[in-house]
DNA sequence: TAAAATTAATCAATCGTTTGATTAACTTCC
DNA sequence: GGAAGTTAATCAAACGATTGATTAATTTTA
């Protein structure tokens, strides 16, 4: 025997392809060309083509909504809570941008069952953990009652928005997300806006 | 025999499988057989079927953009043109979902770099508008100094955000924008929202 | 009747998947 | 401890189906 790790060599090769190409524009000679394995290993190990994708989708949101339980529980205000969420949110998005795009490609597709309910569970669930947040602060008093799952709806759909476009944001037509340096400027960008943006319509007084 | 225009049905059936199945899931034998067309007239007209999709998008875009340019020019404040703009945004996009987000989906993959540099022009003409509109608010005093073009994609993000993951804002798991009376619902509370929240974020004082 | 529109048939290419054979490492048994 | 048996991993080749595109023949139109 060789390697043991071709396995993963499929898994981190699909997971490069559909992020640039798409499900369907990539095919599994690509995924054995990119991994180094034998175009059989893709079967052999994961039954079928949609079988590595499901497999990329369930690690990746597994991951992902690991993170928000945390903060739930430290004892700071609401608005402190909301801060740190969206610094959170925008760090991981900000790290796998193309990631985050192949999600709400498949979102926006809903072909794969599968997939699409898996990914609206998750979604799902990070949205209850911020909702609780806001509502927490509605609630004492210290947020201005607001139309909750909209304001989620706009600090997910405004850092989705920056990452799918972001020369739009930056109005400059240089901007790479693949570099490090840009990618953090854009970021911080993002978040500062984003904490402002929440203060403002959460807390001022009318 | 059927005299109906053989071209314009096979630019409805494709407009149609492009939105439901995406441009790479849909086949030009699909194409075909939901127009009623030979497969050849895909061909004959079109050239090819990325030629179908190329024609589509232009046509949409070209018919999208024309709207903000009438809103610009009427004398009214800064925050009533704001608003005109959120509600003709909202119900554009909420009248063809599918469609914006074929658009998304296509901006994401940035496979087709035509039909990825159409999109771009095209939105990127759309914010230069609204920015005219919140940069000429805060000039002259009536905005607060906000990071505009994030706030654009604030506007824009969360509309795209309703449109692709209904049901995570309406938290219910039956509503379905191709009802129009569920579509009315969840346009209607957007469009509110956003009004809300621009008017807070730029005008309020601090 | 010439041009335009439409057709069925066919093209080479590529798709995801399956096959049967081979390799290398580990178990079992005497 | 070494031959025999068992296992998972890997491979080249081929599978039938489907892809977008093209051909050549036919019909419709003007």
């Amino acid at each position: 025997m060789e390697k043991i790790d071709k396995k993963l060599a499929i898994l981190e090769a699909a997971n490069k392809l559909f992020c640039e190409m798409g499900y369907e524009g990539t095919s599994t000679r690509q995924i054995a060309k990119e991994s180094g394995a034998n175009m059989a290993m893709i079967n052999y190990y994961f039954g079928s083509k949609e079988g590595v994708f499901i497999e990329i989708m369930n690690e990746r949101i597994e991951n992902f909504s690991a993170h928000l339980k945390i903060i739930n529980e430290d004892k700071i205000t609401c608005l402190e809570k909301l801060h740190l969420v969206i610094e959170g949110y925008a760090t991981r998005i900000f790290n796998n941008p193309s990631f985050h795009k192949m999600m709400h490609r498949e979102l926006s597709l809903s072909q794969r069952p599968q997939i699409y309910d898996k990914i609206k569970d998750a979604m799902g669930h990070n949205m209850q953990m911020i909702e609780n947040i806001i509502s927490g602060g509605i609630d004492d008093g210290s947020f201005n009652k607001v139309d909750v799952r909209m304001l989620i709806g706009t600090i997910m759909g405004t850092i989705t928005n920056v990452v799918s476009a972001p020369n739009k944001i930056m109005n400059t037509s240089n901007m790479d997300l693949d570099n490090p340096k840009d990618k953090k400027i854009i970021r911080e960008r993002t978040i500062t806006y984003l904490k402002d943006l929440t203060t403002v319509y959460l807390t001022t007084k009318k």
